[in-house]
DNA sequence: GTTAGCACTCGAAGAAAATGAGTGCTAATA
DNA sequence: TATTAGCACTCATTTTCTTCGAGTGCTAAC
């Protein structure tokens, strides 16, 4: 949308004031805020017109404006393409190494909220089209298998399997190299039923307990589907913002920040889309945050492991240091596991450097 | 304390009623509410001599009266005391088996959160004192070793170990050999200088991998102090108790519980407690729930394996249900996991059963 | 020891009034 | 023609005042 250059100065005037101080805006406080040089007749004259384009809207008679939700797009869409360019990557906030993915991840989202004074999520990297490194097999006993699989990202999962029927030993090893030989360097998306068959042709007499192996190794590296690891801090933020601990929704917030299940259809959304994505209230895809912004943020640690970091804060974020932190962070991380290179990141969180 | 009966009886009335209401409690509501065929005349007489007892209150000249920390108390030790031999063990709340450990515990928190219409918190059980089953050590590049350590409980830890100097496949088929020969059903307390020192000699040229091994191993185990596993529900049940949403600390609360940090406090003091524990307003051990009171159940799993079960709420909770509700659930619990037997209970929660 | 009766207290709820920020419109001005 | 001063009007918010009633403590009678 294109708007004449003076309505759109008292647009961002309005809303620059309003968020800060999350009041109406009256049009005297534009007159002498701006360095426009006109008086409040002027300024209700155009702010009117704002109001009728949708951009701008009264609480009620004898109020000031505060923007719509289309007048919030309308400016973060402008500054998002003023300064494109130009984003704040010095002021990196102090993320210090730490030895475990989820120690790290849950810092992360603890410092972000400390930072801005929002709500922040951070989801775990999904791994889905990681490559098996390689599988161990040990006997537990008569009938049971623990297996434990290590991907090429160094994510270690274990699973326990039970066969149903007894196996020896010398059996366990065969199987291990079996597996070792047939599937190292396939994602788990690889493994068709081709693979199966000549494993189980391969393992003869054992071929019954390729499948439930099998089975179990998928369902380990794949994870759980329906639980998404999902870090939050900072949900008490929001009771800085009175538009959104007082609206009834509040509760719900908070619920779906704590069950973080919720919040899955908020994660799997901004997964798919790149670089950084504000939702401003009906916009986002998650019903309960319509009275909220968010603001996410997408990362790729490579090797297929990629993942989300989001904020949630009322309309009237801080826009600008929000995208302008994402940015910097992305930037961040990316260095971060560059850098790391080949080491480790455990999932079950026991990963250890030196 | 020994009360008079008649003075105990409208105690228990006060109380009683205003666990119903939230409202303070006037002498005619007893006068009509009990069977003590008395006038409010005589109430407000008993009611005078329970105040300067300390044992009710009231919150300002001609207003009811609400019971105090103290009357709480004696309520409950009356009560506890009353139905020691008699909870109701047939309610027995909806608990569905599931593989995962975590997930089980989750769950838990979720159902008792839902039953109760309290907030709850279940804290994972600590296994200090169990001991390895066996330990599998793998190759993973030239310097780096994975160890999956087993415990007698089916627990599943892994932890890369970066050694510094390179190994060979057969040394560390030497080291894993010697590692189970030596450790196996000790317990991490266990390992002592004794054992480390003639582990070393026994390993010879690779005695310098023995130390970084056993320390990850028993940090692995060990896992971590500083972040107690706790899962907890229901926080914004807490929204539901005026006098706990509007009191300022509603908001420590929520954050008490998302960062779950500050609750270890509580877990730790009532897990040496045995049995179920009331905590009434100031008697918390933790200072944020000054305004709530805690029930709290430990349960033992067998194996070293213990934990607590906790419910937070208003003063005026329903101690009598809540405290049945922990009592059924701990006989529940204890059933369950005499009958899963030797089921695995895998700590990166892959474990599965058939 | 119990109870009826009564004056008294004080928070809660409501009504009325005062306040003031902000508007829209009109007429004067540059 | 665009801008502005001026003014009447609106309406949420705050304050003040009033009323209401639940509940008390005390006293005197039973």
């Amino acid at each position: 949308m294109e708007l004449e250059d003076r309505k759109s100065k008292i647009l961002t005037a309005i809303i620059r004031n309003y968020l800060e101080t999350g009041e109406p805006v009256g049009s005297r406080t534009i007159s002498k805020f701006t360095d426009l040089q006109l008086s409040s007749a002027t300024i209700r004259n155009e702010m009117a017109d704002l109001e009728e384009m949708g951009l701008i809207i009264q609480p009620h008679t004898s109020a000031g404006r505060i923007p719509t939700d289309k007048g919030y797009r309308f400016y973060v869409d402008q500054m998002m393409e003023a300064r494109k360019h130009e984003f704040d990557d010095e002021k990196q906030l102090l993320l210090q190494r730490v030895d475990r993915m989820e120690a790290a991840l849950k810092q992360l989202a603890k410092v972000l909220a400390a930072n801005t004074n929002y709500a922040t999520l951070v989801s775990a990297p999904t791994y889905t089209q990681n490559k098996l490194k390689f599988i161990q097999l040990s006997r537990v006993d008569e009938a049971k298998i623990l297996a434990v699989i290590m991907t090429q990202a160094n994510i270690v999962k274990s699973t326990l399997v039970d066969l149903n029927e007894d196996i020896s030993e010398d059996d366990v090893l065969k199987m291990n190299v079996l597996l070792n030989a047939s599937l190292n360097g396939l994602s788990v998306d690889e493994i068709n039923l081709n693979i199966i068959n000549s494993l189980k042709t391969e393992a003869k007499e054992l071929s019954r307990a390729v499948e439930p192996i099998l089975t179990a190794i998928a369902q380990a590296v794949t994870g759980d589907k329906d639980e998404p690891q999902i870090y939050t801090s900072g949900t008490t933020n929001i009771f800085k913002y009175p538009e959104l601990s007082q609206s009834n929704s509040a509760t719900e917030l908070i619920g779906a920040f704590e069950e973080k299940q919720p919040l899955n259809e908020l994660v799997l959304s901004s997964m798919n889309k790149e670089g950084i994505q504000v939702y401003i209230g009906e916009e986002s895809p998650f019903e309960n945050l319509k009275d909220c912004s968010v603001v996410t943020a997408n990362y790729d640690l490579g090797d297929g492991l990629h993942g989300i970091v989001g904020i949630v804060g009322p309309k009237r974020m801080d826009y600008e240091r929000v995208v302008g932190t994402l940015h910097g962070l992305k930037n961040q991380l990316d260095a971060i596991y560059k850098e790391m290179g080949t080491k480790k990141i455990s999932d079950s969180g026991i990963g250890k450097d030196e």
